[in-house]
DNA sequence: CTGAAAGCGCTTACAG
DNA sequence: CTGAAAGCGCTTACAG
């Protein structure tokens, strides 16, 4: 950084001044045809690159927008973040990207991602508490929520997927196509959205079917894998008694299709699985599993867009439901 | 950012000039303890953040490490990132991240990530140019390469996995344990380092054991799921002599298998499949796949310890080689 | 140990 | 259409 070339030397070289390098770069005022010539001859002459924190500075924008997960590895992250990536830098900003749990012991930092460095926020559910959204929204900075409704009145918009009509559908595969009725249903993190949403709409397919609602037959597994495994073998153990299973999240549903695998009850003769997200790996189980494919990577796109129209134009889509397709495999027991 | 509290507001506050309060919020000087103690007090009760633009502006450092990257939901990526981005954090940086391949037709926007708004960035193979790389240096831009030399004599730190072993090893199990003998090897792009040396462990193994090379076994699968099942499937239909197969990647191997399922030919009785990084889905292939663990995720936060330390003291450890680890799985032929 | 002041490299009213 | 100049919010010699 020290030593660059700045704004400066390209205003000599073009003989003109700064003030008007600035216009032609930004296209923030007219410039006559030839004099804007010369300047950009002298960009290009130079290398010159505008310093980010000047530009910042001055102009009293970041250009970065930020996101704050509480993970990248997982599947589910990295399809989410492939979104994000794609439409900000689409729309010309940069992206900052931190990793913060929400349960994790609070670290002496401040927040990495803040109106000091952003224009604005994208948020995933659970990685902050309401109190912090609020006060960053007191703070006047733009955000997206991820997956999770905002707390109430504050006008911020939030993406996600329809979890009930996804789940709905589903289900109902299980039980008109399969013939299911106890179908066993894994949970996701209490007070997730996503995971009462799908509930509802396992609920409505019941209804539908006039299959009474069990509620021995909803059983938590924290919509991942370990805990989900855990949840099974559990439920096989004491003998509870179910004929398939709707993991909340294909991490759930992976984590039944080891748990059966440990008990050796085969996939699907001798118990249904069905999961919902599509992640990547869910085609490759030994049984392909049969799923919900909600659009992650659209998920994350849709937001960042949103983002940036409330960054411009201070109002975006307070809600948006991004349509799921049921993606049909053999652990429900179709034939592929 | 219009409107916030600054500098000014907290020395105002705390009675103390701009300057105090820059040198206790740095610890850049010493300070007595009680007008610490109110220059605190004043930050905590305004809740002041210092603006990342101003501070970059004037300190000449924008505190943030870039990352390039091909692509960023492929799983190898994601486990890279996470690395990348604990390390950047722990040294108390922010990460800036942006795709771009080198193939792609050049846009007309500038380098996403570079001097302007970076004070080192991380490079991953085939995403820059030699001439891109060697102006970003010229410039002054500290960099790591990840998993690719940088042009000789520039003096770029490079961090990558042992390659040569790790193929050694997981193809001499092949040979002295199943006694395969006609390998095929699935090599990477052109001019990958990875895939260089990996075909040279797999020679090494050959000759250990006084198997002759033979360059017909040696076919392209560009490190990819699609060519190299195409690749798998070519060879099988002209009828090559093969008892095995080593995917230079995880994602070749998988191909691997898709091919020979596609022409029932069962896994490992069939054909033996063995593959090269340990991705997340490896373990959950319907054969779960031999491989050879290369810690992406460590190599990552090395590659970001390493930029670091190139920032703050102008050098680093040139070559780094992470040991890997041989995975055994029931692809291979073992029975687990 | 602390402050006054210059300066980092831009943008943006304000004039003309 | 273009320029002179102020100002964005910090850090950092320089004095004391």
């Amino acid at each position: 950084m020290p030593g660059s070339i700045t704004i400066a030397d390209v205003a000599r070289k073009a003989g003109v001044s700064t003030a008007t390098v600035s216009r032609v770069i930004n296209q923030t005022a007219p410039v006559i045809d030839e004099t804007e010539q010369r300047v950009r001859a002298a960009i290009a002459e130079l290398g010159y690159t505008p310093q980010a924190a000047a530009r910042s500075l001055a102009s009293r924008h970041t250009n970065n927008l930020g996101i704050l997960l509480p993970e990248i590895s997982a599947d589910f992250f990295s399809m989410l973040l492939r979104g994000v990536e794609q439409a900000t830098y689409d729309a010309g900003y940069d992206l900052l990207i931190a990793t913060q749990r929400e349960d994790q012991p609070k670290r002496d930092r401040p927040q990495p991602l803040g109106k000091h460095n952003t224009d604005g926020l994208l948020v995933f559910i659970g990685n902050l508490g309401h109190d912090q959204i609020e006060q960053l929204h007191r703070s006047g900075l733009p955000m997206v929520m991820l997956y999770e409704s905002a707390p109430e009145g504050l006008g911020i918009p939030m993406v996600t997927v329809e979890n009930r009509q996804g789940a709905q559908d589903v289900v109902e595969h299980l039980i008109s196509v399969h013939g299911k009725r106890r179908i066993l249903y894994l949970s996701g993190p209490e007070e997730n959205e996503d995971s009462s949403q799908r509930e509802q709409g396992y609920r409505d397919a019941l209804k539908a079917h006039g299959i009474p609602f069990d509620p021995g037959l909803v059983v938590f597994g924290d919509f991942n894998e370990e805990t989900s495994q855990q949840a099974v073998l559990d439920a096989l153990d004491r003998r509870l008694d179910f004929d398939s299973i709707f993991g909340g999240s294909d991490e759930a549903a992976i984590g039944a299709v080891w748990a059966l695998n440990q008990r050796g009850i085969p996939i699907p003769s001798g118990m249904a699985v069905v999961g919902f997200d599509d992640l990547r790996v869910s085609r490759y189980l030994s049984s392909p599993l049969t799923t919900v494919r909600a659009p992650i990577e659209q998920v994350g796109s849709e937001a960042a867009r949103l983002l940036v129209q409330l960054i411009q134009t201070g109002e975006a889509e307070l809600v948006t439901r991004l349509p799921v397709t049921m993606i049909l495999r053999s652990s429900c027991g179709c034939t592929m």
